[in-house]
DNA sequence: GTGAAAGCGCTAACAC
DNA sequence: GTGTTAGCGCTTTCAC
């Protein structure tokens, strides 16, 4: 820390502290005279205003808090780009967290919140996250969370996602559109919401289309490319293998790709596949991907703009926004039509 | 801001307020078994410090900041995953900022940290950043500021990059050895570091072969991906077209892809392509894409690192701290040479 | 081993 | 219009 303080102005002004600092936001009892002075001085020494002072004395942080899991795929990388852009135009810090799918790291981190260093949280929960105790501490401690994408249903706060049940839905329909007599949906942890959601979009879309849908065909995959690469291989090795696959997030996009190679598998002649990503790199993968893209940007944004309506809004309750970003399907090669 | 203070905690144990701070940090001051009492209440009511009360009194904030131009690719995702691991570790707070590649911007960010809000900054320079008197400042107000990935040459700090001229040097060699005869180097504004050292490389590379290298090598492209797309097409449709391209930054891949597919032009036997990316997908485009793969993680976690010691140890210069931390070359199908 | 007091820098209520 | 005062919650020196 360093320089400038308000004392020092005063001083070298002939003032009291009190009287510099309302010149400096502006106060109607100053009089323009000094306010020039105060300012004029203020920017000689590029004076700014100690911001712990003002927190808290204020007790409020002009601060939030950025809790994900990881930001290793292009979803959160695209959030966080949404969230930073609200914040820096409202004049808000952003502290960025990662529980690294850890739960054990997500409850320390919400517990520091309880102090007072954030005004506000967005939160997308980790993979390991079964309960919310410790969201709903940071909640009765009076500080506003909002969750996005990976969301918490039974909890009264906002939430800001995607539509992920009729994203899996369209995808499902896109897939037996196109002649898929059998279709794989490669998850993750099951009690996320969007891992659930897919799946349940999944199996009401292969429902509608009497087609039975058993457990057997969302095979749960892990954070481990290796093991992910060996349960797609006997996937596609086995007897009465899909022709069809959806990748319900990012990372499953490139051991799909790798095995099918390796088997000698064509897609979409011999398989076909959809992914939830948001890769640039979809359009030149050959065959070109084609995704379910998501509003990544948009949910970050939307998420960033709730809350810091909750933080300004006297009686703007929270908890009522609950708002769903459509994702798009966009149709590439690997879902062309057999001739 | 909530709950409980000190001062409450040292009321219902009728202590004073000075004694249990001592004892939450375990002073030898204090007798255990006050310490053991004082502990009890503190776990039964949660109480956390109020950061900002001891940020203030200490004049240390357990904070730094992260500024960056974008996080939209990967290299800056794990580049963020490397310092928030470390940062974790020692217990610091990570807050985020992007320039959005705009000059004004990184130097408004920069001007609000002269006021102790962070204790150190971590930056990689936006690409409009062609001088470094915004970086100065901050570093005669006392608070170190470590480069990373995008340096700043003529400065005084610590910096932490890439071999970006061997990088590019090794590229260019490849691409040589495997028969091209023309290479075109897409690259980015000019100014940044990366830029200017990837180019060195590569104009190195031609001359130790014996090849002229002219400017006329070097394709500027922008951050719009249509133009850029535009620029390479013009390139590979020119009389005089490369046989060899090798794309400096990751943006850059997916127009050549692009371009490349539109015209007819196979990979790698029209043509050969190299790119300095971390992408996952690189092994999954087709044909998979040799790549020049940067330690984002590393080069975070390192630059952190550096900047942590800087802060902890009394008599640790910081500005000596220039490290250097190589990329990979990954020969995958872009560059097999022609039968 | 514990307490009292001062102060980090700022703001807000109240006085004049 | 300007000054004074008190205090946000915590830490630290100095007394006892």
């Amino acid at each position: 820390m360093n320089g400038t303080t308000i004392k020092q102005l005063a001083k070298e002004l002939n003032l009291s502290a009190g009287s510099v600092s309302k010149a400096l936001k502006d106060s109607h009892e100053i009089s323009s005279e000094t306010k020039q002075k105060v300012l004029a001085l203020a920017a000689k020494y590029h004076y700014t205003p100690n911001p712990y002072a003002s927190s808290l004395r204020k007790r409020k942080s002009k601060t939030i808090a950025v809790v994900l899991p990881e930001v290793a795929d292009s979803f959160f990388s695209l959030a966080i780009n949404g969230i930073e852009s609200v914040a820096q135009a409202k004049g808000y810090h952003v502290l960025i967290y990662l529980s690294h799918e850890d739960f054990k790291r997500e409850e320390q981190i919400l517990s520091a919140f309880r102090s007072g260093r954030v005004d506000g949280i967005l939160i997308s929960v980790s993979e390991e996250t079964s309960q919310a105790d410790h969201i709903k501490e940071v909640l009765t401690a009076g500080i506003p969370v909002v969750f996005f994408d990976r969301i918490f249903d039974d909890i009264e706060a906002a939430k800001i996602s995607t539509n992920d049940f009729e994203g899996a839905y369209e995808a499902t329909r896109c897939l037996l559109e196109r002649g898929c007599k059998k279709i794989s949906f490669l998850s993750i942890a099951a009690n996320l919401s969007i891992t659930s959601k897919r799946v349940q979009g999944f199996q009401k879309a292969l429902h509608d289309a009497h087609i039975g849908a058993t457990d057997a065909d969302v095979l749960l995959c892990s954070n481990d490319m290796e093991q992910n690469c060996r349960l797609i291989r006997q996937l596609l090795e086995q007897r009465d293998k899909p022709d069809g696959i959806i990748a319900s997030v990012e990372k499953l996009v490139t051991p799909v790709y790798l095995v099918s190679k390796q088997l000698g598998m064509a897609i979409p002649d011999d398989l076909k596949v959809i992914g939830f990503t948001n890769l640039h790199s979809a359009s030149i993968l050959e065959p070109s991907l084609t995704t379910v893209t998501q509003p990544a940007f948009e949910i970050g944004k939307t998420a960033a703009t709730v809350l810091f309506k909750g933080l300004e809004e006297k009686h703007f309750t929270l908890s009522a926004q609950t708002i769903t970003i459509p994702s798009m399907l966009v149709e590439r090669a690997s879902t062309r039509g057999n001739q």
